[in-house]
DNA sequence: CCAATAAAGGACAAAATTGTCCGAATAATA
DNA sequence: TATTATTCGGACAATTTTGTCCTTTATTGG
């Protein structure tokens, strides 16, 4: 469904908003091990999450990665997927074809609208904060 | 969403039905005419088509790609989904994790869970003979 | 049997994605 | 100011996916 580099832009993005909440700076390498991705990889992410403002980052000793505490629940998985993957996953065709339209389109398309529409109403609607929780909770869990 | 070789198989496996109904065989070469694919690469997809008696293939002069008339009802985009890219589409984690389930899911488990469900019902109850019809009637296109 | 036609399939090539390495830039602090 | 910790970002490498080329195999018809 999402490449790699979007998987590991939630979680990571999911594990700086958990420790954010603690008022908690995180490093990269404390990001990666939580999170269980490629350290170098996963920095190229976070850089395009930071260009974003999704996150933020700082150098130096005591520096990392934090995200604003009230951004938490303004934060929704599309944002983080628009800003890794772009809007192809909204906007694309399910069949690949470059000119498919409502006026012309290609033989799945009615059969994909309502599953791309509530996967972008799902998206849209789902904050950092609602996943927190359950990981909080010990419900879910990042690795 | 689906792999280049999935989108390409699904509008290959349309053409050949619709010309199947027309008790016609196609040759590799109008397939990829019909649906503006490569030909080299669409060869390997319709030879994995064949291996799993989606489409059946001749050789020799006059041969060709043809679907059985009585089975293009019975096909389904789930059933070339999986002959060509496997059940990951169903199976695997939205976020990537191995070991995501239900008794330890990943955060976003149960968001992905309706979507991919529903994504499941619609390629397993869409046939190739309702995609067909409208194709037939100008509504929708291979390219 | 021979020639022509078409798919099968192996080997290779290109492109995209994923992943690594390392020096530069920046910030804290002793 | 020197040292250390940390992200930034460029260059590269590995892997996967996509795509090509060419020989072999099968089938048809003369």
């Amino acid at each position: 469904m999402f490449s790699k580099a979007c998987e590991y832009g939630i979680k990571a993005t999911l594990f700086i908003a958990h420790r954010s909440e603690k008022n908690q700076r995180v490093s990269l390498k404390s990001i990666t091990e939580a999170i269980n991705s490629p350290e170098a990889f996963t920095a190229k992410i976070l850089q395009k999450l930071a260009r974003n403002k999704i996150v933020h980052s700082s150098k130096g000793p005591g520096g990392g990665f934090r995200i604003e505490k009230d951004e938490i629940d303004q934060i929704t998985l599309s944002d983080i997927v628009i800003a890794i993957d772009g809007d192809q996953i909204y906007t694309s065709c399910g069949l690949g074809m470059e000119e498919c339209s409502e006026e012309a389109p290609c033989p799945a398309h009615e059969k994909f609208k309502p599953i791309k529409e509530s996967l972008r109403i799902t998206l849209e609607s789902t904050n950092l904060k609602e996943l927190m929780e359950d990981i909080n909770k010990g419900l879910t869990f990042l690795k």
